[in-house]
RNA sequence: CGGGGUGUAGCUCAGUCUGGUAGAGCACUGCCUUCGGGAGGCAGGGGUCGUAGGUUCAAAUCCUGCCACCCCGACCA
């Protein structure tokens, strides 16, 4: 392994000596180095595997950087790892700077520590559990926060010895019901997760910040476009949390942020605000229209010609009093789980009625369900309540009613925040409009609280000797993940495009016919051996392989520079450059690309 | 977990419907030619056709069970 990566590891020393954000590159002293291709396993495929789908896992796959065991369990090759290295070097530069301290934990957990807290029921088939010799539980750690609360339970008595940040970088393990995605949602990953411990929430609420920083500050190391965002805390539990995203159509995620200020939120979690114009007049009378085998919002828009905006979509689920309770919202809009799942009138979790109960409350199948003349609650999304002359199902099999209005027709419902924000809605804090975007959760970061603590007595004596549980924070970030992430964001029909700081190397030195010509090895050898001294992180390529495979190899892999040294150019005394997203050479005298690069790389 | 699909050479796939000697391209080995954008020729190596049963003179092919993997849904770094 290279010096710069081993530097990683160096920890707080390293970080202290170099107080800038600079990716570091060491000089590679070793002459016989795995930097020669002709040593090097690199494994490229021009055919794409046919259980990849997405991108990043096509070409990680094709590169040869990951190889898969089973499903959800892959490999990570030379190549692929390199990439691992400098992210997780990152990542750890950037929590030490932030004054976290790193540990290492067990993978393996015993289970009566996850009985304290509840989670040994409540975590669910996610957990991979299993027994020792001795029939004890134990679990392949999926997080950390039972361990690390039983570990500072035992090691912290005293508001002297807080707050303190502990984390640490470690293969984690749960058991997805579907991974997929290659290295992106893989059952084992790569985790850093940190944890930190308070004596008030003040001392919490400032960690938190410094995490929220220290992970802008990670992100934007990487090269990576990313946006952090208002989150659910969902099961981990806790209130305050925010989600790091890498902006890329792929995600699976979908994040909105305003255009008229810093307001950004995962899209299941952004509140729509009630429309600010009035409900416009009834103009037109109610009408029954036959709808034959009309059961989706599409379908009905076809069928009787009318835009999805003025029909009502009327969905039943299951009520906390009664029954069902009818949700409705306008047809373009989607209905946001959790927040109907949070309305007092809905029972927790959602549960969509099924036929028979549908049948019972409408008297008639699902696709046909409207709110006129329904005897169940009627809850309507702030922008159903001011629709007018609209379009719903007549409770009637392949019936519906044109023409409908509230207040008229149907009695009013009552209104509520229960559809997905959208893009063109107004900003929920007031300012601008919000827009859509797409994204892949990196990072998350949670304000605990006293969950856990209290589950698991981890207290200390306050300056007044009372004692007190202590507030936690968590934080986590998706190592191997972001590796599949950067591939979304950058890549072409070549194959990947490496930020700088993260690539697997910096630049190819590519030697054409170098087996042939004695001009071509030597120039060769010298440019790159004067890259390594100038503490550039080059790769030679100098297999006997012809110029078309090895620049195709280059471009997949996504090395950001490349250097070509033919016998054509040698002759005028020139090489030739190209950056990766270049679409043309670059002719450079011999002496001057060491220094012709140098100008190209990022201080 | 529910619904759908696929298992044949290292990879991508044909062959299965209609049972009868195991195939192609890429990759790999050797030789020759070629030599600045994934070269060409010749000669090779490599498969108990996912697995266990069943039907049959005969099974990659038909039937049954099991397993693995992939896709679509709800969860997560």
């Amino acid at each position: 392994m290279s010096d710069d990566l081993r530097s990683g590891y160096a920890g707080g020393v390293f970080c202290a000596a170099r107080p800038d954000t600079a990716p570091v590159q060491f000089a590679n002293k070793e002459s016989e180095s795995p930097m020669r291709l002709s040593r090097f396993p690199l494994s490229t495929t021009k055919e794409t595997p046919a259980d990849a789908e997405i991108v990043s896992h096509q070409l990680m796959l094709r590169a040869g950087m990951i190889r898969k065991l089973a499903a959800g369990l892959y490999t990570w090759m030379p190549l692929g790892l390199r990439v691992l290295r400098r992210v997780e070097a990152i990542v750890r530069e950037e929590m030490n700077r932030s004054g976290a301290v790193e540990l290492l934990m067990p993978a393996v957990q015993p289970g009566e520590l996850w009985e304290e807290t509840g989670r040994w029921d409540k975590f669910g088939p996610l957990l991979l559990r299993f027994k020792d010799r001795h029939e004890r539980n134990f679990c392949y750690g999926p997080t950390h926060e039972e361990v690390i609360t039983d570990l500072v339970r035992r090691e912290i008595r005293s508001y002297k010895q807080l707050p303190l940040n502990l984390y640490q970088i470690q293969t984690k393990f749960r058991d997805e019901t579907r991974p997929r995605f290659g290295v992106m949602r893989a059952r084992e990953f790569l985790m850093k997760d940190a944890y930190s411990f308070h004596l008030d929430h003040d001392s919490l609420a400032e960690t938190y910040q410094a995490m929220y920083d220290t992970y802008s500050r990670i992100f934007e190391r990487t090269g990576l476009h990313f946006r952090p965002v208002q989150a659910d805390s969902g099961a981990i539990g806790g209130s305050v949390s925010h989600e790091f995203h890498v902006l890329a159509d792929s995600g699976e995620d979908a994040i909105v942020f305003s255009d008229g200020s810093d307001y950004a939120a995962n899209v299941e979690l952004a509140p729509t605000l009630p429309p600010a114009q009035p409900r416009p007049a009834a103009g037109a009378d109610m009408t029954a229209v036959p709808t034959p085998g009309v059961h989706t919002m599409d379908e009905l828009t076809a069928c009787l010609d009318v835009p999805l905006e003025c029909c009502l979509k009327t969905l039943l689920v299951r009520g906390a009093e009664t029954p069902v309770v009818a949700l409705l919202l306008r047809g373009d809009h989607d209905l946001n789980e959790l927040k109907a799942e949070k309305h007092p009138e809905v029972a927790a979790p959602l549960t969509m009625a099924d036929e028979a109960a549908i049948r019972q409350a409408a008297g008639c199948g699902p696709g046909s369900v409207g709110p006129v003349g329904l005897d169940v609650p009627l809850v309507a999304d702030h922008a159903a309540t001011v629709m007018a002359d609209f379009v719903c199902g007549a409770n009637r099999d392949g019936e519906h009613l044109t023409g409908v209005n509230w207040g008229r027709d149907v009695g009013e419902p009552q209104a509520a925040d229960l559809r997905d924000a959208d893009a063109g809605d107004p900003s929920p804090d007031g300012k601008g409009t919000l827009a859509l975007a797409r994204g892949i959760e990196v990072g998350h970061i949670f304000q605990l609280g006293t969950t856990y603590s209290e589950a698991m007595d981890a207290t200390v004596l306050d300056e007044n000797g009372a004692s007190k549980p202590v507030a936690m924070g968590c934080y986590g970030i998706g190592v191997s993940r972001i590796v599949a992430a950067a591939i979304e964001q950058n890549h072409d029909a070549n194959g990947m495009i490496w930020p700088e700081a993260i690539a697997p190397f910096t630049v190819a030195v590519v030697g054409i016919n170098m087996n042939k010509s004695e001009k071509v090895a030597t120039a060769a050898e010298r440019i790159y051996q004067a890259l390594l001294d100038a503490g550039v992180d080059a790769l030679l390529d100098d297999r006997d392989a012809r110029p078309g495979v090895k620049f195709a190899d280059m471009e997949l892999i996504g090395i950001p520079h490349r250097i070509a040294i033919g016998e054509r150019g040698l002759d005028q005394g020139t090489v030739e450059y190209r950056g990766r997203r270049d679409t043309d050479n670059q002719d450079v005298a011999v002496d001057d690309v060491v220094d012709h690069l140098l100008a190209r790389l990022p201080q």
